[in-house]
DNA sequence: GTCTATAACCCGATAGAC
DNA sequence: GTCTATCGGGTTATAGAC
């Protein structure tokens, strides 16, 4: 009998080296954007054979898809609360916080490719959508949809220029310095106006 | 004698068509960016051979440092009054308002090219830098700097996604809108806290 | 000054040997 | 499954005819 523990299933082994192509896939594609980065290069990067690539994938176009996809697909599971403003915002704060402690990859690389390429704007424009819904959801005034886009304008600005672009002064500071200043930014974008007014009216006029 | 005045100097004929290649060259630049632009077409929608374009260009990337300058390098005069936080304030609000009402295509090429060209990445962090210094200026607080980053990535996240994402919220809204919700943002970021601290210390002391 | 032809070099994708 | 060879297409850039 041949071992069957100590050399997988084919299968398994298919599906490992299938997984260095698309981690040496992502990493490129994040680094030099969707043009720049060639088959070839994929290949060299992840140790195998450039045919074994095309074998795989088919296209360079399904590549970049599969590459593009965050695994397992744990976008659902993040999901912001709608009950109030201040909680949406504390927690798309939150959120922010944790991106800009380690963005995905996959997600660099939909960043960085989505100016020049169709299908990674396609592929932001669905991924933001849902967490557009439940910002707006959130938000009480009958502009919400537009505060809303400025809040994720907001969020992706940063991110683009912290890691995309590494403009020194975001890509050096710290997460919690980011999100406390953007804190009031924030709430002034999602609560409207200020809840007190300076000069209070007497009470029963 | 042959009449000088109905065709012009050589040299100024050169200029004439030098300048259709170039607002042809922005305006591929500007919708597809650096990589899928070709000089080809960028010849054919000027009306001129590609050999023409080589001629006077010499490289694509010098066809691209020209047409991304802006005519006459008007930047220097739109200068940020640094006196006050709301005066600059209130002034980059202006100056986004205008850039929403129309941005050079110039800029836009820049910007559609920065993620995946690097002297378009470089192009962007000059022209960005003495703008950054005023806004730093004018804010009073040690973190002055990486305020005046956030303020900046705040106005390309929505460049971006209004021109050249196209999203519908912010394509849609009209510039005033847009600048009106901002204006508490823009506040909270360059106004630091409450001017007045709460309790005083003693004026001896 | 203008345009044609082509050189030299990339790429993605395919076909087939092993 | 893996790799080599190559096809067909694209590009920038050059050389040279008119």
């Amino acid at each position: 009998m041949t071992e069957p523990r100590v050399r997988p299933t084919r299968a398994q082994q298919r599906r490992q080296t299938e997984e260095a192509i698309l981690a040496a896939a992502r990493q490129m594609f994040a680094e030099v954007g969707y043009d720049r980065t060639t088959i070839r290069a994929v290949a060299k990067a992840a140790g195998v054979d450039a045919g074994l690539v095309m074998h795989y994938f088919g296209t360079k176009d399904e590549l970049f898809s599969r590459a593009a996809k965050l695994p397992a697909e744990q976008l659902p599971a993040e999901q912001l609360p709608t009950d109030t403003a201040e909680q949406m915002t504390e927690a798309l704060l939150a959120s922010l916080a944790t991106r800009l402690d380690s963005e995905p990859v996959a997600s660099l690389a939909v960043l960085r490719s989505m100016l020049t390429n169709t299908a990674a704007a396609e592929r932001y424009r669905t991924a933001a959508e849902p967490r557009l819904n439940q910002i707006t959801a959130a938000i009480p005034t009958p502009d919400a949809e537009l505060r809303a886009g400025l809040l994720s304008a907001i969020v992706h600005g940063v991110i683009i220029e912290r890691y995309l672009l590494g403009l020194a002064r975001l890509a050096d500071a710290s997460p919690d310095q980011i999100i406390d200043l953007l804190r009031p930014c924030f709430q002034a974008l999602a609560a409207a106006q200020t809840p007190p007014p300076p000069d209070q009216p007497p009470t029963d006029s």
